[in-house]
DNA sequence: GAGTGGTCTAGACCACGTC
DNA sequence: ACGTGGTCTAGACCACTCA
C-alpha cells in the first residue's frame, strides 16, 4: 500500500496508480471525495507539487474533477444522451412541426433549445475539398449551438455550396421548421446517399468554453457528407459532441454490412 | 506579444494560449520544435514550473509531444487509417482467403498482423446485459491485438454466449479464416441486424501501454451488437481505436436515414 | 560534455467555499 | 475564520540525446 521512493517509476505516477485503482475498483465511487492534498502529502511523505502532479494526471484521464475551496472528487458519469444517427423511419419528420433533432430530444423527455447563425464563409480546407469548391469559392454556413435542459449539448456547422443554395431559404438566418434538407430537395438536390466520418480529439479552447467541457473529456467530431442523385456533394455537416454527454448510435441491417 | 502578470488569467494559461495560437496559425508547423524551457523562462520571466505547466497543458490537448534530452515538438498528424465499417459489398469476403479486416488493410497497401486469444469469461456488465446473460452465465471471448506495419493499431474483444457457441469452432484458439461470423451462420445464428454504439474517452493505462498511445490522445470505443433472425443478440464486439490513427466511416443510403 | 526535459522539494500568496 | 485547491517561485538532482 505504501510507496517505493527508490522505484524507477516516478513517485507521482505511483501515487496516481494507487488512486486510479481505487477508482476503478469502486473503493472510491463516483462523487466521492479524494483525500485532500494536505492528507496525501502527509500520508505519502511527498511535496505538494508531487501530489498535484498525480491528481492532475487523474484529471487529464477524465477520472476526477476539482474545485478551489472544495476538493478533488471522482467524476460522476453523467446521464448519457443518445444521438440516434439513424432514425426509426424517415416519414416521422413529415408528421411534426419540429426538426428532426428537436423531435429526437423531446422523445427522450428532455427540453431542447438552439440558436442559429447563418453566414457566407470560406469553409475549412477539408470541407471545401469534400464539396469540391474552387479556390476562393464560398459556402453558406448554418451554425447551431444546441442545449438540452439548459446545458450546452452540441455544436453543429452545416455547409452548402453558394452555387447551389445562393438564392434559397437556406441563406436566411431563421430556423427552417421543415428542415434544411427538405429545402435542398425542393431546389432539386435531394440527398440520396451519405458518408459519415467520425473522429475523436481533445476540444479546442473555444469548444471547451462554448460547450462547457471539463478537463480530460474528448469530443466526437461527426462529419456527414450528403450527395444528391447526380452524386454531387451538396451538404457537409460537422457536429461537435462532448464525449461525456453522447453515444453515437447506428442501426444497420446485414445487407449494409 | 508579451504577457500581463496582472491579468486575472493565470500566467501559465497565457503562455499556453500564445504557444497554442502559434500552432493553430501554422507559425509552428507539425514537427517543429518549440522554444526550450530555458528560453521560455527567460523570454517570459517565469519560473520553470510555470513554463512546464503551460507545456503540459498543450501536451494534454494532444498538440505537442516531448522527450527527455530532446525538446518539445508540435505533434505530426499521423497518416490516418480508415476503418471502413461498411464494406463496399458483402460478397468480397467470400472471394478471399483472409478475414475482412486483413483484406481491408491490405487493400490500403499496408501490412496487417494480429494475435488472437480465446477465453471463457464473465463479460463486463454492459456487454452481459446486451447479451441478456443470466447472473453468472459466461461467454466466449475472442480477443485480438492488431498491428499495421508493425505498429499497434487496435484492440478488439468479441463476446459470444456460451449457450450458443459452446461446442463450435469459435471457442478454439485459432484464427478462423472464413470468419467467426460465418461459423455463427453455420450453427444457425446468422446475424441479420446490427446496432453500433460509439463512445470516446481517454485510454486506460493498459490501453496506453498495449497500443502505445501518447498523452492527450483519446480512444474510440466502438461496440457492435449482432442480432440473428430471431432477434437474439449473438455477438458483442468491442473495439478500441486510438483516435490519432483512426477515422470511423459509415456509408448510408437515404432509405436508412 | 553540454544541453535538454523529467522529477522532486520547500515555501509562499491568493481565491473560493463553507461554516 | 478556516480549510480547500490554484498559482507561482527558486533551487536541486537525474536521465537521456546529440554532437
Amino acid at each position: 500500500m505504501a510507496i517505493d521512493p527508490h522505484s524507477s517509476r516516478a513517485l507521482y505516477r505511483q501515487l496516481a496508480d494507487q488512486l486510479r485503482s481505487k477508482i476503478y475498483s469502486g473503493e472510491l465511487r463516483p462523487g466521492a471525495q479524494l483525500p485532500t492534498e494536505r492528507e496525501l502529502m502527509d500520508q505519502y511523505d511527498a511535496s505538494r507539487n508531487t501530489v498535484r502532479l498525480a491528481l492532475g494526471q487523474l484529471a487529464n484521464e477524465g477520472l476526477t474533477v476539482s474545485g478551489r475551496g472544495r476538493g478533488h472528487f471522482v467524476r460522476t458519469s453523467a446521464p448519457l444522451l443518445f444521438l440516434a444517427t439513424r432514425s426509426e423511419s424517415t416519414d416521422r419528420r413529415a408528421t411534426t412541426a419540429n426538426d428532426a433533432w428537436t423531435t429526437d430530444v423531446v422523445s427522450q423527455g428532455r427540453t431542447p433549445a438552439q440558436t442559429i447563425e447563418v453566414s457566407i464563409v470560406r469553409p475549412p480546407e477539408n470541407v471545401a475539398s469534400l464539396l469540391e469548391l474552387e479556390e476562393g469559392e464560398t459556402a453558406a454556413m448554418r451554425k447551431r449551438v444546441r442545449t438540452v435542459d439548459g446545458e450546452p449539448n452540441s455544436l453543429s456547422m452545416s455547409y452548402y455550396p453558394m452555387s447551389i443554395v445562393g438564392t434559397s431559404e437556406i441563406i436566411q438566418p431563421h430556423d427552417i421548421v421543415r428542415g434544411a434538407n427538405r429545402v435542398l430537395a425542393e431546389i432539386g438536390h435531394d440527398q440520396v446517399r451519405y458518408t459519415d466520418q467520425i473522429t475523436a480529439r481533445m476540444p479546442t479552447p473555444y469548444e471547451q468554453d462554448t460547450l462547457r467541457i471539463g478537463a480530460g473529456i474528448p469530443v466526437h467530431e461527426h462529419l456527414r457528407v450528403g450527395y444528391d442523385a447526380a452524386d454531387i456533394a451538396v451538404r457537409v455537416a460537422v457536429t461537435i459532441l462532448p464525449a461525456d454527454r453522447h453515444i453515437i448510435q447506428y442501426e444497420l441491417t446485414s445487407a449494409q454490412r
